[in-house]
DNA sequence: TATATTTGACCACG
DNA sequence: CGTGGTCAAATATA
């Protein structure tokens, strides 16, 4: 029966990525695509891969992590601004939820180098927003930025939107490792700190960095998600270690 | 000293 | 005018 079911799912899925198939040749075939052929066809694809997302969400559920039942994976999500001071040009994005391993900071780097530029607390919802972009930005012209929000309801899980792309990719792979090795020192540096200073009642931790803040947001050095799309791209990341689930754009 | 973060101010948009 | 995104001076860190 179990493979019944899962001679079931590979159906869907061989018909969804099919379907996806399909809507990519119709974009092609759309020479001069008209503006709302253009949005149309980007939700038509999204569908998609929010559905195969979705039978994969379902699948990490089947093996086993009820954390992650928690967050509807129909939920249309929040809205995030479809235009910004800079970038109106932004008229399509995609939402996509994702749980990865906090603890596991593996996970979350991919050797992206974000440098945080503001962080702001948002109308109706409890955790402040944190805006980062890439290092290299001055340099390098690198226009990739993200934003990353703590979830109201489970303060594990974050909500990652990505914006633009990496155009550094060269650097990044050389800043890797020094990113883990400053990480490294960072982590023995808060070791250190907790042995010596369990005692002590100093308001102000030693270890900002490493671990979550209170209020705000890790400093996340790093996007877990390949950034190839023009498009915006929302994860959310909780302690779980598993895929969630995604939302539709409005 | 150089580079990254914090944080209030500023600005555009609805 | 409120809200969200960005700027930039002050501050922190190596």
């Amino acid at each position: 029966m179990e493979n019944l079911e899962s001679c079931k799912k590979d159906s869907i899925i061989i018909e969804l990525t099919r379907g996806r198939s399909y809507a990519n040749q119709l974009k092609k075939e759309l020479h001069p695509t008209p503006a709302s052929c253009v949005h149309l066809l980007e939700k038509v694809l999204s569908s998609y891969d929010n559905a195969l997302s979705l039978l994969d969400c379902m699948a990490l559920l089947r093996n086993g992590d009820p954390r992650c039942e928690g967050s509807d994976p129909d939920s249309k999500g929040q809205v995030l601004s479809k235009n910004s001071k800079k970038r109106k040009t932004l008229a399509t994005w995609s939402q996509l939820r994702v749980c990865t391993e906090i603890g596991f900071e593996s996970q979350l780097d991919d050797g992206y180098y974000w440098r945080k530029y503001g962080q702001k607390d948002i109308l109706g919802a409890k955790h402040p927003r944190a805006y980062y972009r890439c290092t290299h930005r001055g340099t390098q012209g690198c226009l990739a930025t993200k934003q990353v929000q703590r979830t109201d309801k489970d303060t594990s899980i974050f909500e990652v939107t990505y914006r633009g792309k990496h155009t550094c990719i060269q650097e990044m792979r050389k800043r890797k490792k020094e990113n883990l090795d400053i990480k490294k020192r960072r982590e023995e540096k808060e070791a250190s700190a907790r042995r010596s200073g369990q005692k002590n009642l100093t308001s102000k931790p030693e270890n900002q960095e490493m671990s979550i803040q209170d209020e705000s947001v890790p400093t996340f050095t790093s996007s877990p998600t390949p950034i190839g799309y023009e498009n915006v791209e929302t994860s959310f990341f909780s302690k779980a270690g598993n895929f969630v689930g995604m939302s539709n754009p409005p």
